[in-house]
DNA sequence: ATGTCC
């Protein structure tokens, strides 16, 4: 983008003072190259998103940004309780995407003599793929116990443990959650697949913990180095994808009667206080509980995989994060408490200490904030910082965000070379799309340490630990 | 992201 446009803060801090329709400034996060190189897609979007009523603050985009469907990936925007809106394109079509990191108790080395076999187990029990479902099938009512239950319905069930649901954001349960206004379409395609992958950029790694940066905050969350850790990508499957494919159209349609002059087509919303605002709320707490069960029956799986291969190993959620939602949050405006409804899409929660939504052993150092690397490539476990509140609405990046398309990366890369290629750096790769791992290929995203440095220059979040992958199961 | 274009 052009660089005159903004105004450099701090080294990786820039804003665009609101010009135009614009209500609002918008805060680019980065380095310089980082901020050269945002298209001018993504800008137009951040001021698309800085121009709809009831915003407040400042719109971010986070270092990984780049351009989405009406609202920018990598984007945060906070509205108004009373004259603000909601946008189901500011949640995103997988509503609640998140990663989740389990503790093992195991270091790298008990894994040197079985890490394929662990890789074929975990690629063969638990479903990936696009439109691949597994052997859970929700009959009945039970699709709206899940909808309404979240993580916590799926212990209920027997899927977990008690203690997995304080570390999961919000208890494991989204309280704004109304199965009745999730379209019946988007839960018959979740019938069968509850506890599955899906395809694209998520995944299953079994990693290593090969860098700590700070001592006391990784032994608060529980991890030491060369501690082998599992993470897991994923989202609400069909489910968010069908709510976010018939709500936008709705919104787009009704935004002319709620005297809404939509910037651009596809950033289609509707006042949080509108029937149809509502709706959309309640689908889409609906969509984030099916994520939070989601990712919840996977976890069972994996233990179940680890207690036939490794049955030393002791499981424990370290915590689960989604990034692509949007929470009803109190944050100061201009001195004032305030109530707002926090969009992030692809961008991470990262509460600072002392925030009262954080678990006890979290209060002091902050909330853990998972950031999944693209594949083959580093991931990281930040902390929240106390001023990210002031700065970014306590968001952070969510990734190593793309570079090149998936159509392009298709013709650039071969899955199966690419493959070859992360085995002989020891990283096992299970997939049954080799056209998804060309997709997926490393070159296709930024240098994920590039974020992860600016992120921590910016004062939105702060290193803690970089994990390594041993192996990834792709969908 | 997505039964990868109802």
């Amino acid at each position: 983008m052009n660089i005159k446009l903004l105004k450099q803060e701090s080294p990786c801090r820039w804003r665009m003072e609101k010009y135009g329709p614009m209500r609002v400034d918008a805060l680019f996060f980065g380095n310089k190259d980082i901020i050269l190189e945002l298209d001018d897609t993504t800008v137009s979007q951040v001021r698309d998103v800085a121009s709809l009523p009831g915003v407040v603050g400042q719109v971010c985009a986070m270092p990984d940004a780049h351009s989405g469907y009406g609202f920018p990936i990598g984007g945060v925007g906070a509205f108004d309780e009373k004259h603000g809106v909601i946008s189901a394109g500011g949640v995103g079509f997988d509503i609640s995407c998140g990663v989740r990191t389990l503790t093992t108790g195991l270091k790298k080395q008990d894994l040197i003599t079985c890490d394929a076999k662990l890789a074929d187990l975990l690629f063969k029990r638990i479903p990936s793929g696009a439109g691949v479902g597994g052997d859970i099938i929700l009959e009945g009512d039970q699709l709206d116990e899940m909808l309404l239950g979240g993580a916590s319905w799926a212990v209920g069930q027997g899927v977990g443990k008690p203690e997995d649901l304080g570390r999961i954001e919000g208890n494991g349960r989204n309280n704004f959650a109304d199965p009745c206004k999730v379209p019946l379409k988007a839960k018959q395609r979740m019938r069968n697949q509850m506890g599955s992958l899906g395809s694209g950029n998520h995944y299953l790694e079994v990693q290593y913990v090969e860098e700590i940066y700070d001592k006391a905050k990784a032994a608060a969350f529980g991890i030491g180095i060369d501690d082998v850790v599992v993470s897991i990508h994923c989202g609400s499957r069909g489910l968010g994808h069908q709510i976010a494919k018939d709500y936008l159209p709705m919104m787009a349609k009704a935004a002319p009667g709620f005297g809404i002059k939509l910037p651009h087509k596809d950033i289609a919303c509707a006042p949080i206080n509108s029937e149809l605002g509502r709706d959309y709320l309640g689908a889409m707490g609906a969509g984030i509980n099916c994520a939070l069960a989601n990712r919840q029956a996977i976890t069972h799986l994996v233990r179940e995989c680890f207690t036939d291969t490794l049955p030393q190993a002791d499981l424990r959620l370290l915590y689960d994060v989604s990034h692509n939602t949007c929470h009803r949050e109190e944050f100061k405006i201009n001195g004032k408490k305030k109530n707002l409804w926090v969009h992030r899409k692809g961008a991470t929660r990262a509460l600072g200490p002392g925030h009262p939504e954080l678990p006890r052993e979290f209060k002091k150092h902050g909330q853990p904030v998972i950031i999944g690397g693209s594949m083959g490539t580093a991931s990281y476990i930040l902390s929240g910082t106390k001023d990210s509140a002031e700065i970014s609405f306590s968001s952070c990046c969510h990734g190593a965000g793309r570079v090149m398309s998936r159509a392009k990366a298709r013709k650039n890369f071969k899955g199966n070379k690419i493959q070859k290629e992360l085995g002989r750096h020891g990283i096992i790769i299970r997939t049954g799309s080799f056209k998804g791992i060309a997709e997926e290929a490393p070159l296709a995203y930024k240098d994920v340490d590039m974020i992860i440095e600016s992120t921590q220059t910016a004062g939105i979040a702060e290193k803690v630990a970089r994990l390594r992958p041993i192996l990834c199961i792709k969908g």
